[in-house]
DNA sequence: ACTAATTTGCGAATAATTCGCAAATTGAGG
DNA sequence: CCTCAATTTGCGAATTATTCGCAAATTAGT
């Protein structure tokens, strides 16, 4: 629950959606604000508040053992699934009208509620594919 | 590369599949196999190799900050993509026929080939809808 | 400016994961 | 079933990741 707009957190933020379309790991962050005035402790701090806020996503990318974050915006994105790459780790919009179809035949079939703000679908892009 | 078949290999492999509907934690792996005689550096390890052979997932649970594990059986399962309840974490083949025409719609539309044995898709399950 | 609430940085405390190496286990061949 | 080389194990130490406590600094009202 952020209530003050420090520094540190702004700081934080403009390294986060600066990288939005790809998973950053903590150290990458600390590496990226070198010389920027921000502790160690800020960064999980605000990062585990910002995750609650629903403005960042934790993920984990198959085969490698690190843990990442990625910048979801402003608010959480309930529009599109997201489509994250496994060589490149960009991410993407999944943009397919006939996404809430299925999300819906899952609901009526399964009698599942597919989060789409909270989900990542692993593949690979297009450049990686070629 | 596992090339023996070890007894602490065996059990935990029996843990992992006797719970393959709910991922666990490496925590929960151990105590599961308390008295069982096999050690935490065990568990580490043949983790590893299980998720090189890609028997077993990777995969965190977002809001929790631990890394779970998930048996996906002798051979990858390619056939469907996966949902996990993001409540009581016990996951679900997603059966709807529609599926792959969204993954070639994706494919078509986006350049992006979603793949399936390395997803989870998240939400929640009938019972906890309640 | 003054102040209360919030946030920061630091270093210490914990938790999670990996490593090194000697001892034990495994499986193929005799 | 005996032998032997390769593989795996357990242990404790070493790393790495993450959290905590607390005094000092910062923030946003008044």
């Amino acid at each position: 629950m952020p209530v003050y707009e420090t520094k540190q957190r702004k700081k934080l933020l403009s390294c986060l959606s600066r990288n939005a379309d790809k998973p950053l790991s903590v150290t990458d962050i600390y590496n990226a604000l070198e010389g920027e005035d921000i502790s160690l402790s800020a960064i999980y701090r605000n990062l585990s508040s910002l995750i609650k806020a629903g403005k960042v996503q934790r993920i984990t990318v198959s085969g490698d053992k690190k843990v990442y974050y990625r910048y979801t915006g402003a608010k959480k994105c309930e529009e599109h699934l997201h489509l994250s790459c496994s060589k490149c780790g960009k991410t993407f919009h999944m943009d397919a009208p006939a996404t809430n179809s299925l999300i819906n035949e899952v609901l009526a079939g399964s009698n599942f509620k597919i989060d789409k703000a909270n989900t990542v679908i692993y593949g690979v892009c297009k450049k990686c594919m070629k």
